[in-house]
DNA sequence: TAGAGCCTGGACAACGTTGTCAAGAGCGGG
DNA sequence: CCCGCTCTTGACAACGTTGTCCAGGCTCTA
């Protein structure tokens, strides 16, 4: 006797709704199983006669194919997992909806979650997105050892890095060029007269800003400029911290004439703290802005294709699901300098 | 002789590696299947002995359970589903991720997709969802016509509405008070002396844009102004369109003195217009911008909480899968007016 | 020391689907 | 008229897990 065998179309929980199955649909229609399978996917071999009546069935009791079952015979579950820092983050927002559209193209459907810079939360999610086995998984790291993830892609799941490498693995990856958007935005302002340039960005910890403060140096190396300690910072991009550390960068006996600015979240209180100060101060900024273009002056930046990233991440994603077995690789996508205006204020004269 | 008799561990798709079983770890671990169950779900009655054996052969082996076998044998697959409009739309992505937070402290995963405003694409991935076997499905509608969830929600798919009412059906929805938001914007620019004020908002079949024409048409009457129809423009929110419009109600002999704009896209592309404009012109807009309070003048709007949106939606998700079974409602969150200058501007003379 | 009771572990069925295989029907050609 | 062919159809096992139930070994008490 087994859990069902007293009460047979029962479920065990009483709220949810019993469904009917195939063999529901096949008991209606008076056909057998699999003749019902065979009208649902579609394949041949049924006349049309008793695929009329199998359809006239699932009409009547509302069937709809269960795909759980249907993963777990076939192996393949036709989805794929999107690990990503903060979904609420407008940088990652166009990339989620790349990832999104490849997908579809290929006839999957997406997992998401945010790993809220937390790599055992990213972990975490990662490790339930294979326990569902999704075919792949994209991530945009928080921690820097992704071992964890080795006895899944040596299972078979596909996985892609994106915006940041892996670390300790040997990986795909999908990343802009942080290094060169950053070197060319600082030489921008070096173009420009600036000789006391400022660099805010995030922690030393996450790749991304590492990256871009070796493209500060690099400009300013390659002007013949000093690097000055004082005029780095490197931490949380808290309003409360990028305002104080501004603050202090254009104060004191040699204040900074340019910012340069880290990623969005510095630049937008960059903004705001440039706005209150009495001279101008240039300012450059890594990714683009909406409205960026009507502040006044208009925001300078380095634009990465966050759409873009997505986008290829994806399509690797799904070429190595078909069956593309190279050695991972590395993709570097291009970054865009977009000069509006705060880019291109000379130095102001200091006190 | 079935399918995977002759070579019992290896795969149909060869390029997919082999996963390891409970079977495989029972044996490995000497034994017998459920036992190895009990100790991957924490159950008692194992002893301590035979739950290291059992774990170290799952250290051994890689195992990881697979949980879409798991889902088809519990039935439910702590999975819920979101619609929404746009993925890439920074109004929604403080949704999502609320939502995800609320799946994350229920123990769910969350799968998404973007409708792209197409009823069909809504339906087809809605369906695609139930077929998944969500738990629950939050849904911004696209279509008006959802009578095709009857089935799914019969059968235990608990289902909310955001943003947007389900069309024909009788369902949960959580709601912005578009209505008096949008009639509180607008009597903001009557009582700051506005008489001819323009109204530019989204395609009519959106309901949110008619709730808010309707607030529109409130706050005029309320003030005894008369509406005038050359003065509101319901339409696609393409800059193109929403420019012309916008120019057309500035120019001619009676232009007006105060615009409100019914989106986020709409108020971006007003304030792109009006920048180039010669006369001020106020500007009152629904959803709050990114930086819009360093603009100048600093954008005025009718703020939403998206981020309160997707967690009330959410929460009363879960509650009806804890079996909450009462009549569906409709929830209305409160919109709030934030002055920041363009609203405050007087109505300039005209020529 | 025997009987009762508890604890641990395993055999087995079932979740709903799909792949394999074989059986039966229908039909044409020798 | 029968053989063999094609075409349609259905029975059955299996995917990997969990729930039920039973067996055997152990402890405890009388």
């Amino acid at each position: 006797m087994t859990d069902r065998a007293a009460t047979p179309r029962t479920p065990q929980q009483p709220r949810y709704g019993t469904r009917p199955t195939m063999k529901d649909v096949a008991a209606r229609a008076g056909v057998g199983l699999k003749t019902v399978s065979r009208v649902v996917n579609g394949e041949p071999g049924v006349t049309a006669d008793t695929e009329r009546r199998v359809r006239e069935a699932i009409g009547a009791l509302g069937f709809r194919r269960n795909d759980s079952a249907r993963i777990l015979r076939k192996g393949r579950t036709a989805s794929i997992g999107l690990v990503l820092e903060d979904l609420a983050d407008p940088f990652y927002a166009p990339l989620n909806r790349a990832v999104e559209e490849v997908a579809r193209d290929h006839g999957a459907l997406l997992f998401n979650g945010s790993s809220a810079e937390n790599a055992d939360r990213e972990r975490e999610l990662a490790l339930a997105l294979c326990a569902r086995r999704v075919d792949g998984l994209i991530v945009i790291p928080a921690g820097h050892d992704h071992r964890y993830l080795e006895p899944e892609i040596a299972a078979g799941v596909a996985t892609v890095f994106v915006d940041r490498p892996a670390g300790r693995i040997d990986a795909d990856a999908v990343l802009s060029d942080n290094f060169g958007g950053a070197r060319d935005g600082v030489a921008h302002l070096v173009a420009h007269g600036h000789r006391r340039i400022g660099f805010i960005g995030d922690r030393p910890t996450v790749h991304t800003a590492t990256e871009r403060l070796r493209g500060y140096h690099a400009a300013l190396d390659a002007a013949g400029l000093p690097a000055d300690d004082s005029r780095i910072s490197l931490g949380p991009t808290t309003p409360e911290r990028v305002a104080a550390e501004a603050q202090r960068m254009l104060t004191g006996p040699h204040p900074v004439t340019a910012l340069f600015t880290g990623n969005n979240r510095v630049t937008a209180t960059a903004v705001r703290v440039l706005a209150r100060h009495p001279r101008p101060v240039a300012l450059v900024g890594f990714d683009d802005l909406e409205l960026a273009d009507l502040l006044s002056p208009a925001v300078t930046v380095v634009a990465q294709d966050a759409a873009r990233l997505g986008r290829t991440a994806a399509e690797l994603l799904f070429r190595r699901l078909d069956g593309a077995g190279e050695q991972p690789r590395q993709v570097v996508l291009p970054t865009r300098l977009i000069a509006r205006g705060s880019g291109e204020l000379p130095p102001a004269d200091t006190p």
